[in-house]
DNA sequence: TTGTTAAATAATATATACTTTAATTAGTAT
DNA sequence: ATACTAATTAAAGTATATATTATTTAACAA
C-alpha cells in the first residue's frame, strides 16, 4: 500500500491519469501512448493502485484500469484542509 | 523551481504545512517540530518555496515562512480535472 | 572589531525510486 | 500438449532524493 502523494510525484503517472480520464484502457492500450518499458508502465501501475487512484479489472487476458476517485478525495481533503 | 507534486511527496514537507497553517512560522520554530538537522528542514523548506507552497520573508535574522496557496491552487485544479 | 545567533550552502554519504533485461504467470487458441 | 498473447514479477543497474557534518553568509549586539 502506497500513499496518493508519493503516487502522483511521478509525471508518468500523472498522465496516465490525465489518459484515464477519457475512458478506461487496458494496459496494453496505456502502454501505447509512452515510450517506455512494459515493466516500467507495470510498475507505475502498480504504484497508482495501491494508492487507490485507478482501478484494475481483469478481463480474459487483458487488465483494464480506470480511475478510483478513493485516492483522488484523500488528496482533495487534505488541500482543503490546509486551505481553510 | 520544482512542482508541487514533487515537493508534497515527502512525509516531512507535508507536515511543515500542517504546522503552518496555524500560523506564520520562523524556520527554527518549525524546527522545533522535527527530529532532524537544520540543513534537512531547510532543504525542505527550500523546496516547499519553489513550489510556491510556502512564502518565506526575512524579519531581522529569522526567515519567516507562511502558507502559498498558489501552489495548493494548482494542486486542486488538477484534481478537480480529473474529477470532472 | 569580536562574538553570537539564525539560517543557508557545500560536499559527501545513504537511502529510495525508476528503468531495463530476463524470466514467469495466466488466459486463449490450435 | 504446444504455442501465442497480455501483463506482471525478479534481479540488477542507474538516477534522484534525503540526511549529515562542516563551512559560510547575514543580522545584530557588546
Amino acid at each position: 500500500m502506497r500513499n496518493a502523494w508519493e503516487a502522483l510525484a511521478d509525471t508518468t503517472r500523472r498522465e496516465i491519469l490525465n489518459i484515464l480520464k477519457k475512458g478506461e484502457l487496458s494496459a496494453g492500450d496505456i502502454y501505447d501512448y509512452f515510450d517506455i518499458t512494459k515493466p516500467s508502465l507495470s510498475h507505475h501501475l502498480s504504484v497508482l493502485k495501491q494508492a487507490n487512484l485507478v482501478k484494475a479489472d481483469k478481463r480474459g487476458q487483458s487488465i483494464i484500469y480506470s480511475l478510483n476517485l478513493k485516492g483522488l478525495n484523500e488528496v482533495s481533503n487534505y488541500i482543503r484542509g490546509l486551505k481553510k
